[in-house]
RNA sequence: CGGGGAGUAGCGCAGUUGGUAGCGCACCUGCUUUGGGAGCAGGAGGCCGCGGGUUCAAGUCCCGCCUCCCCGACCA
């Protein structure tokens, strides 16, 4: 029997296909409010692993969790000029509470540094309370104009980290910290995506940070996706709320301030970098569901085989489900699986099992192979390292055969149109006729400058000129 | 917020010159099935996006509004 087609192929309609692997992977559909969204309990499984496995490279980078209000009042975005600048238009305030109008209107938090900022104050003295770092998982509204799901919603779910340093040089180092050792680290080696680090231009900045790092990745149809800022805040935020300290002169000093966030736009970047024309392909470390096993019909101890090989799975320390429904028919649940992307599905029926083996599919190549049972258990963890690997290496051999070094703003355009231009920061500064710089000319025509990057990939100084840089150019989400 | 599409059963869609709504999948029941989205038979399911209007009569015509999708401007 032929295989129908499940989905809208990536290749006939990207954005459709997105759509698609949505709803028939089960991950998230949209709520009744514009912009909202309501996150399926296998899509929510994802982001609990996404959480657990950001929750303790956060804690081991010193930062403890803690919880600030929802509600925050209106003036403390006042009080810092491109914050209330920057965030103005997408805020959502409340003006009324108790059937009565209120006598300050209350914003739903966009993000929280005045808020927490405000608390910061009250708990730095002096020095020795430095550094401080709190993070919170929290849901955050900013109204937006344009919703997809997981990629822009006016209501996310995220987690921000919010730090306190006597130095710029510390603030500075532990913002580069979190970029790598807790982004990085967690989207290359988890989530199996390869990113570009660098610096933000000052227009792509965060409104209120001096500096603003990021992680950006390649999306399969060649459009970069931002999956995750650190930011350096320098003392604005500490002027206007008085997070003051007394140094070990006794002098009184303005505290400098970090802020990193990452979100569940994650959740789309995962769709986006691996998912196929079947569907999502979970990298293993990050699957809620590492193995399936599928009873093909439960007959001659097929069904007794599987719960068996389910249970020595999860005593080995897989995340292992049995699939023994009889009301679905094998095609179905097989599919069912795939869509949602589950790496290793173990098929278990009396014809193999009566030669003492199963069949291993393998999600990532949607390869089978025969195995005899008693190799099954070590079998598995050989073959979720190996689409682990796989997976990374697929990723970052599509973003750097997408990628292309170009040394005008016109070439960077045309590349632009499948994938990623690499550009000379002396052609982003250089005008036109128009007098119009590089990153004008690009935004125009619908691109943009990701990340700036020291000609080898590294992470240029804070305040590296230019004219010494490369920008990775691209059309993002 | 600009430009372009679309709202009819849970999902995808058809519905002619206006005459009171249909198809596929899904769902329910029964039987037979289960090695790649099973088959047969029977059944249930509708504020036709919302609000006005025209008309004897509106899914269909007119006006207003809302929502969703795509492409731009803004963002995690």
């Amino acid at each position: 029997m032929a295989k129908p087609d499940v989905l809208t192929a990536q290749a006939a309609d990207f954005p459709q296909w997105y759509q698609d692997v949505l709803a028939k992977a089960e991950l998230a559909e949209s709520g009744p409010v514009r912009g909202t969204m309501v996150i399926r309990p296998y899509g929510y499984s994802i982001w609990e692993r996404v959480q657990a496995e950001l929750d303790s490279r956060i804690k081991a980078a010193g930062a403890r969790n803690a919880y600030f209000p929802l509600l925050i009042p209106e003036s403390y975005f006042r009080r810092e000029a491109e914050h209330v600048e920057g965030f103005s238009p997408e805020l959502a305030v409340v003006t009324h509470g108790g059937g009565k109008e209120l006598e300050e209107p209350v914003v739903v938090r966009p993000t929280s540094e005045t808020i927490i900022g405000s608390f910061l104050a009250k708990w730095i003295q002096s020095y020795r309370d430095l550094p401080m770092a709190v993070n919170q998982w929290a849901n955050v509204v900013r109204w937006e104009l344009r919703p997809r799901l997981f990629l822009r919603t006016t209501e996310f779910l995220w987690q921000e980290g919010h730090t306190a340093h006597a130095t710029r040089e510390d603030a500075h180092g532990y913002a580069l910290r979190i970029l790598h050792d807790v982004y990085r680290d967690f989207m290359v080696n988890v989530l199996a995506v390869p990113v570009l680090v660098g610096r933000k231009t000052e227009r792509e900045r965060f409104a209120g940070a001096t500096t603003t790092w990021s992680c950006e990745a390649m999306m399969r149809d060649g459009k970069a996706l931002q999956m995750g800022t650190s930011h350096e805040l320098g003392q604005g935020f500490s002027k206007v709320f008085g997070i003051d300290f007394l140094d070990e002169g006794g002098r009184q000093q303005h505290a400098w301030l970090t802020s990193w966030g990452a979100s569940t736009r994650l959740m789309g970047a995962l769709i986006m970098a691996h998912g196929d024309d079947n569907g999502l392909r979970v990298p293993p470390r990050l699957a809620p569901v590492q193995v399936v096993v599928l009873v093909v019909k439960a007959e001659d101890g097929a069904g007794e085989a599987a719960d068996a090989l389910v249970a020595s799975l999860k005593g080995a320390g897989y995340r292992a489900e049995l699939d023994a429904r009889t009301d679905l028919s094998f095609g179905r649940r097989a599919v069912n699986w795939e869509l949602k992307g589950v790496p290793l599905r173990i098929e278990v029926g009396p014809r193999d099992l009566a030669s003492g083996s199963v069949v291993v599919c393998r999600r990532d190549l949607n390869t089978k192979a025969a195995m005899p049972l008693v190799q099954v258990v070590a079998g598995v963890g050989r073959a979720l390292e190996e689409i682990q690997a796989g997976l990374l290496a697929e990723a970052t051999r599509r973003r750097d055969e997408g990628t292309v070094a170009v040394t005008s703003v016109e070439e960077a355009l045309e590349a632009t149109r499948s994938g990623f231009a690499m550009l000379p920061g002396t052609a982003v500064a250089g005008l036109d006729r128009q007098g119009q710089d590089g990153e004008t000319r690009l935004n125009a025509a619908g691109a943009s400058i990701r990340v700036l990057q020291r000609p080898d990939g590294s992470l240029p100084e804070t305040d590296e000129d230019l004219d010494r840089l490369s920008a990775v150019v691209a059309r993002a989400y």
